[in-house]
DNA sequence: TCATCCCGCGCC
DNA sequence: AAAAGGCGCGGGATGA
C-alpha cells in the first residue's frame, strides 16, 4: 500500500472516502467511509504507514489537518499535477493531454471557513479524483521521461504542503519593530492623513514646483506640475526623476519612496497581515506559468528591505536564511552541460569566475552579461557584451538561443524536469499567419516580428526560470525531510524563488544551517545527477531578517 | 458605485 | 522606452 486516495463521497455528503491502491493505482482492499468529523483522527492514524495522501487540491485538504495539529509527509495534488501533465511535452500523448479543459483546469478551492455562509463550496465540481489519478498515472508511466516527470510532480505536490504549513506556521514578525521602522522614516502613526516626514516632503515638492495645491498622488497632475516647472519629462518615474537637475528631484524621490512604503507596508498592512507576532501570506505553488510560486493577499514576495528588520526570531530561536547564489546561470550551465560555464560556478560567486576566466573585464559586466543571455537582451551595454558570452560559453548560449528560436515561431519549450510553456494565444499565432502570407504589409511584417521576439525572449527565459524554480522545489523538499530529524521543531517560514528561511531553535541553528546544505547538494544530484556544476548558497543565521546578506 | 485599466515600484 | 524575463499590489483614472 503507497497510494491513499481521499475523496468526498459524491451521494452522502460530509462523508469521505478512503482507498488504498498500489503505486500503479490497483485498489488494495475496499474503500472506507470516514464522516467528516472523524476526518482528522483518521488521517492521523493512517499516516503511521507513511502513506502518500493523493487528494483533489492541497490548498483545500490540508489546511484543515494542520488546524487539527495533523501533519503530512508525502501527498500526491491532483490539480497542481493535473496543469503539469496536460502541458508536458514529456506526455503529449496521453489521454490527459488530448482531453478538452474541465473541473481539473480550474483554480485552487479555498478552504472551507468557519462559519462561512459557502463552507460546502464542495471539491473541484463534478470532478472524479479516482478517475484523473488513473489518468495522471497513466500519462506519466507512457511519458518519454517518467523519472523526470515523478520527480517534478513530487516536488509541485510537497511544495503544496509546505506552502500550507507556512501559512500555517506563520513568519515570526515583530509589529514592535515594524512600528518603531515606520515611525523612524516616516513619522509617528497618524489617526488621519499622511504621516508628518511625509507631510513635509510633500510641501518641499509643491513650495520646488511652485504650485501650493498639487496633488502629489496623482499620476497626471504630478506629470503636469512637473511640465508646469519646466521639467521635460515624459512620465513621473523614477529613472526619470533622477536625471532632473531641479531642486524638486531630492524631495520627490524621497515622497514617492516613503509614500510607496507607506501604502504597500505600512501600518494598515500590519494591522491586515500580521497576528499573533506572525505573518502568514497566501502561497499559491505553481502560481506562475514557468512553475514559481505566487502569493495572493500580503505580498509577501517584495518585502521591502526596508521593512525586514521587523522579521525578529522568537526568543532562544534563530532564522536560518539562506539564498542560491546566482541560481540561474548554474542551472543554465547545468541543463546544458556546457564544462566552462560550471567551472565559473566553482567560485563561489560565479560572475567572479567568468572574470578570473578572462571573458570580461569586471563583476558588473560578467553580471549583466548573463543576465542579458537569460532575458534576452538586444540592445545597450549587455548585448555588446553577448559575442565574447557566445565564445567562451558556447552549449550555454545556444541553449537559451534555441530557446528563443522556438517561441518566435510559435513553439513550445520546456524545463529540466518537464514543465512546459503554453502556446502563444490565437491572436498571436493569426498575427505570425498574417504576416508570413502573400502581400502582408509591411507594418503587419514588423509588427509581428516584434511579437515574435517579445515571445522568444519569454520562452528563452521560461526554461532556465521555470528549471531553477524546480531546483528550489526539490532543495525545499529535500530540507523539509532533514528538519524531521532536528530536535525542537525548527520549520520553513519563507521561500522566494530562490531563498529559504527556516526558524530554528538557537542550539540547533547549526544543524539547520547543515541541513540546508546537504539538501542544495541533493537537489543538484536529483535533477542533473552527476553534475559538475555547484549550486552555492550565502546562509546566514541571524536573530532579524536584515541582518542576513 | 463598481469593475477594470494603467502607472509606478517593490521583489527575484 | 532604462536593457532584458517573471510576478503582486495600491492608487488614481476611466468608463459602464
Amino acid at each position: 500500500m503507497s497510494l491513499l486516495l481521499l475523496l468526498d463521497d459524491p451521494s452522502r455528503a460530509g462523508v469521505v472516502e478512503l482507498q488504498s491502491l498500489t503505486d500503479q493505482g490497483e485498489p488494495v482492499g475496499g474503500s472506507v467511509a470516514v464522516a467528516a468529523e472523524d476526518l482528522v483522527d483518521v488521517v492521523r492514524e493512517r499516516e503511521a504507514g507513511r502513506p502518500r495522501w493523493v487528494w483533489d487540491d492541497t490548498s483545500r485538504r490540508y489546511p484543515p489537518l494542520l488546524a487539527a495539529g495533523v501533519r503530512v509527509e508525502r501527498c500526491h495534488d491532483l490539480r497542481l499535477c493535473h496543469a503539469i501533465l496536460r502541458r508536458s511535452v514529456y506526455a503529449q500523448s496521453s489521454t490527459l493531454a488530448a482531453a478538452p479543459t474541465g473541473p481539473w483546469d480550474g483554480p485552487r478551492v479555498p478552504p472551507p471557513v468557519e462559519g462561512s455562509l459557502f463552507d460546502d463550496a464542495g471539491p473541484v465540481e463534478t470532478a472524479d479524483s479516482r478517475e484523473e489519478l488513473l489518468r495522471q498515472l497513466d500519462a506519466v508511466a507512457g511519458a518519454d521521461e517518467p523519472g523526470r516527470l515523478r520527480l517534478l510532480l513530487a516536488a509541485e505536490s510537497t511544495g503544496a504542503l509546505i506552502a500550507a504549513e507556512m501559512q500555517h506556521d506563520g513568519m515570526p514578525w515583530s509589529v514592535e519593530s515594524h512600528d518603531a521602522l515606520l515611525t523612524e522614516m516616516l513619522g509617528p502613526r497618524p489617526r488621519s492623513g499622511r504621516p508628518a516626514k511625509l507631510e513635509a516632503l510633500a510641501d518641499q515638492v509643491r513650495d520646488a514646483l511652485g504650485q501650493p495645491s498639487l496633488n502629489l498622488d496623482s499620476q497626471p497632475d504630478l506629470l503636469r506640475g512637473l511640465r508646469a516647472a519646466g521639467c521635460d519629462v515624459e512620465s513621473t518615474g523614477k529613472w526619470e526623476i533622477e536625471q532632473l537637475d531641479h531642486p524638486v528631484k531630492e524631495p520627490l524621490l524621497a515622497y514617492k519612496k516613503l509614500a510607496r512604503l507607506l501604502s504597500s507596508n505600512g501600518w494598515a498592512w500590519m494591522d491586515t497581515w500580521v497576528h499573533d507576532g506572525r505573518f502568514r501570506p497566501d502561497y499559491v505553488p505553481g502560481g506562475v506559468v514557468t512553475g514559481r510560486w505566487a502569493t495572493s493577499g500580503g505580498g509577501a514576495l517584495q518585502l521591502p528591505a526596508s521593512i525586514r528588520a521587523a522579521v525578529r526570531a522568537d526568543p532562544g530561536w534563530k532564522l536560518v536564511v539562506a539564498d542560491a547564489a546566482q541560481l540561474e546561470p548554474r542551472v543554465l550551465a547545468a541543463m546544458s552541460g556546457d564544462g566552462a560555464m560550471a567551472a565559473a560556478g566553482r567560485h563561489a560567486d560565479l560572475y567572479q569566475g567568468v572574470v578570473d576566466a578572462g571573458i570580461v573585464e569586471t563583476r558588473s559586466e560578467a553580471k549583466y552579461a548573463m543576465l542579458g543571455a537569460i532575458y534576452g537582451a538586444t540592445t545597450g551595454p549587455s548585448a555588446v557584451l553577448m559575442p565574447r558570452l557566445t565564445k567562451a560559453y558556447p552549449r550555454a548560449v545556444a541553449l537559451v538561443e534555441a530557446g528563443a528560436r522556438a517561441g518566435e515561431r510559435g513553439d513550445i519549450v520546456s524545463t529540466w524536469l518537464g514543465r512546459t510553456s503554453p502556446r502563444p494565444d490565437a491572436a498571436w499565432q493569426a498575427e505570425l499567419a498574417a504576416a508570413s502570407a502573400e502581400g502582408a504589409g509591411a507594418d503587419d511584417v514588423r509588427a509581428a516580428r516584434r511579437r515574435g521576439r517579445d515571445w522568444g525572449r519569454f520562452t528563452r527565459n521560461f526554461v532556465v526560470q521555470g528549471t531553477a524554480a524546480e531546483w528550489a522545489l526539490c532543495w525545499m523538499a529535500s530540507l523539509r525531510r532533514r528538519l524531521l530529524l532536528v530536535d525542537g521543531r525548527p520549520h520553513l517560514v519563507f521561500f522566494l524563488h530562490d531563498e529559504v528561511m527556516v526558524h530554528a531553535p538557537a542550539d540547533v541553528a547549526d544543524a539547520v544551517a547543515v541541513a540546508v546544505r546537504e539538501a542544495a547538494v541533493e537537489a543538484g544530484r536529483l535533477l542533473f545527477g552527476d553534475t559538475p556544476v555547484d549550486f552555492a548558497l550565502n546562509l546566514a543565521v541571524v536573530d532579524s531578517y536584515d541582518q542576513a546578506k
